[in-house]
DNA sequence: GCCAGATAGTCTCACCTGCAACTATTCTAA
DNA sequence: TTAGAATAGTTGCAGGTGAGACTATCTGGC
């Protein structure tokens, strides 16, 4: 592996054709990538997504978005809409129309007209799809513990708390009852 | 917007259906997704994302991987492979195989044949590469201090002390100094 | 009651991306 | 030296996904 010099002449090339440029303040208006908290963000997010993916997907066949349908549908023991689940999960109804046909042919799912508004459907869990939600849940947080672990309980504490003054300033945060009030189900 | 029961009703059933599977510890083992690590960070780190694509999507027209690509050139201020820079930014080649193709074409990086080993080639910017980063470089700074402002110093520091310990577990972290050594350039 | 505009859900289209095959080149070990 | 394995980079293919058109339905204002 030839490796004529790295660290070593990283500081050599003083970047001549810059000079005239001097509306930028020259010099090292650099971004180090290892230090950008939006790319560390998402390669921590797929990191941690393929982690799990071995679960839902390996085991049992489900992609993301099938997997965002059926935890929101098993969480709230209601039947609530895609349209519901879509705001939820901040996923493009699309994508979760999708889920939903993949996950009623599978029986993981049903659907019930809905009288008041026959534009939608209510969607819940079958009793196959309640049996593998609930073998799934434990398998996911204890993937989660092991992911998490590395912190100490006071500090997942304090993640958990930035992540969600994050949250919040994005105006990302919506809580089921969020979604109850703008989307009824 | 009817909203006949949400929170109200979300108590009353109790999953008799359930009583059977003895494995299972019956009765909410439940998992809020709002509150689920992995599915918090997915969903921060595309909102992040999302915010930043502005700049560089809207503005000069740069998808993620030819971004990635750039500022891994850009950061690095001496020529290194494609091979480097995938490694670096954990894309895939084939994803920065076509960045480059599209960046070459629009003249923002250059490549030389390097005469030591002539299946790879050494990638560098441009000056028009050179004028593109360093136009974008402040922009995206200010856009992650306008989404990080929501913390204070401190907890900045936390957070990033937070994360870097999570990337250390899950064995991401991949300084450039690990992929000279992994990688050469 | 009726029409314009909103909404739920589906579908097509275009694009993006990972996989894996492929070429060219280099390395390794007999 | 040479055959076989490894590596850099490209490309075809297939699967996934968002945008937006479309249908059916509902709502609100006149």
């Amino acid at each position: 592996m030839a490796k004529p010099s790295t660290a070593a002449s990283r500081r050599q090339a003083k970047p001549v054709e810059d000079d005239r440029n001097a509306a930028v303040p020259l010099e090292d208006e650099r971004l180090d990538l290892f230090k950008f908290a939006p790319f560390r963000l998402n390669r921590l997010a797929a990191e941690v997504s393929a982690a799990l993916a071995i679960e839902y997907r390996e085991r049992y066949g489900l992609d993301i978005p099938e997997w965002r349908v059926l935890a929101t549908l098993g969480f709230r023991r209601e039947a609530c809409s895609a349209q519901y689940v879509a705001a939820c999960t901040r996923t493009h109804k699309s994508t979760i129309s999708r889920a939903v046909t993949s996950l009623l042919e599978r029986r993981l799912i049903e659907r019930v007209e809905n009288a008041e508004d026959r534009r939608e459907f209510r969607l819940r869990l079958t009793r196959k799809g309640k049996t593998l939600y609930e073998e799934l849940i434990p398998r996911l947080q204890q993937r989660e513990r092991e992911i998490m672990a590395c912190l100490s309980a006071d500090e997942r504490k304090t993640f958990d708390r930035l992540i969600g003054k994050i949250e919040e300033s994005l105006d990302l945060i919506q809580t089921s009852e969020e979604a109850d009030a703008k989307q009824a189900y």
